[in-house]
DNA sequence: GGCTAAGCGAGACGGTACGTCTGGTCTTATG
DNA sequence: CATAAGACCAGACGTACCGTCTCGCTTAGCC
């Protein structure tokens, strides 16, 4: 009722509907016509904005995903906080996979893992600002698992983190997808002790 | 007088030297400069060859590292043909960590997998052309120590394989290195039945 | 500890002092840096002064320039008035020559004739506040002397003047300077009558 | 009859009518929209040419315009050569005023000696590639007549040039057009030698 | 003496053009 | 007929200014 026709701009604060426009810019462009088709000047074109406010606020069309996959992941793919039952950790890892190989932001995840590759700076900032929060977190969800006596690995938390997203992953990246059961397989193997 | 020096080229056959120095350039730009400095103009001019000598043979630089990925790995990490043991298994996905982790050639299988990633007909022809064949082959090295009973893992072929390679894979893409023992627990834990 | 180092503008009337600092700055910057650096952002930078300052108060950098050029040749090079002896004109003429050689504001004078080469408004506005009137005193300094009976040119006194300043100021554009004598060889040529 | 349909550029030497769609273009755009709208994507986009075919082969658009003006005033304006009679200076001089006020590469010596003004790389090649050429041309013919003792102008020939040139031309460049006349009466004023 | 109005420094904004780089296509000349 | 050379069109790169705007502030001048 109340919104302004035209979007104004806020004068010499950061105006939060450009970074918001810039944000989904990229994002649907991402999903819609693949990475190579991801340039500033797209993203400026297709968010209604000058590519300066692009450069003004991120060193790089990277840095632009990675606040769009840290934003979604957050909303859509929240690591489980304070005790965690083995239940827990299982919808956690199903989440993942599904979020890999289905959601928008996934992509962008794979996006990120691939320019990673080509670009030791986008490995960088990928590192710091997303792989290493969200290991600490899954690390914590698994080690307040063990700790409560629910599950007893015989690989370290790392380990065991690895072995269940390493393979999601690869499947993901080479566009394989992951197969029913192979995420419930996994944890089971994984999280409970071997016998012998 | 007698000139020489320079490669001269062979009139109406396909130049093998060509050939040759445009792999090994591709490969050598690639490891010194990363797949950021992998231009189709900085192969030609460091193979001293033409672009469209490039362009005439291969369809995209991509094509280009794919052949050197096929010749190299080909060479330096044979899938074991024939009846093969678990030890033979186990020693297949070790050289297979240290090639990803630690061979020039490895980075160029990091770098398709990357670059697949951005590019679907760079997927296409990876998968045709090195995921697939290989794939094949380690299924048939499994499968002749499963019929051999050398093993009874409780996981098909395929996911014994992603089951190892993907967090090989993943830890690698990731930059966090592969730790010592990762790969015989995951060893160890998947070909041997299930307890229980 | 009383501050007060700081300019400290003056509410609600025009600021004299930002006044003064965009004339200085848009003069320093040309003749240190040419006309090139001349971007409103380093006028308002170098000023200490925001660019709506400068937009507040005038419609383009020319008008700056403008501005100082009348200020300093109203200074530095008045046109004689009242009644005027054949010497005052070559006096004037003289200094005309060295202003437009010698004098940054000539410098000033001359940016605005080649700026009003690329832009019609440029040259509109340069001949109503500047070049106009500035003619207009020099035809009744002419007029004068001739009425007085010092001089009696073959020419209009338009085309005494243009057959003076024009290779004055041609030589000046073209940076090859004004030779000793040639000033007073064309004050000498055309304000007497022709013979015969 | 035989023209192809469409240009087709002529492989590893240069492009003759790339270069000619070149010029053209920015002639074309400094007569109709002015040197602000003469930028190298305009010129580019005018002549159907990549920004980078203008880039090979000129500096600056300012080197185009310098060609332009060169093989323009090479036709248009050609200096008498070899024994000049008076009558052939007078005739010179009135086709130079035509140019400067009329011809469209007049407009582009006007904003070359404007554009000289603002940048000291142009005022550079200006003066190299095309004022003192014709400078040299332009002397001869007058010592020529001199010579001859067709004229005994009592300034030197650069002077006679001077006085003449530049009213013309600072007439131009205040866009007050030349006065019928104007150019008769320097020339003869200038030829003939001062009585008494 | 509080209120309003304008000027101010600061700087974000949507744009345009810059000059550079690479991509992929084409033609020429050489062998 | 393959090659080295390299010109060509296309278009993205990251930067500099443009001219407009809004912010939060300071200072008159009016009630």
């Amino acid at each position: 009722m109340t919104t302004a026709n035209r979007r104004t701009h806020s004068g010499s604060r950061r105006d939060e509907a450009a970074r918001e426009a810039v944000l989904h810019a990229a994002d649907d462009l991402l999903v819609e016509h693949g990475f190579s088709a991801l340039t500033v000047e797209a993203i400026a074109r297709r968010a209604g904005v000058a590519k300066q406010t692009i450069y003004r606020w991120w060193p790089s069309k990277v840095e632009v995903l990675l606040d769009t996959l840290i934003e979604d992941s957050a909303k859509r793919l929240p690591v489980p906080v304070g005790e965690a039952t083995a239940k827990d950790i299982r919808g956690y890892f199903r989440r993942f996979a599904r979020f890999v190989t289905r959601d928008p932001a996934g992509q962008v995840l794979l996006a990120l893992i691939a320019e990673a590759q080509h670009n030791p700076g986008t490995a960088k900032s990928f590192h710091a600002r997303y792989l290493r929060p969200r290991r600490e977190q899954e690390r914590a969800m698994i080690a307040s698992c063990v700790d409560a006596g629910g599950i007893s690995p015989a690989l370290t938390p790392d380990a065991v983190i690895d072995a269940i997203t390493g393979p999601v992953v690869y499947r993901a990246l080479t566009g394989t997808g992951v197969p029913r059961g192979l995420v419930d397989a996994l944890v089971d193997d994984l999280l409970k002790p071997r016998s012998g």
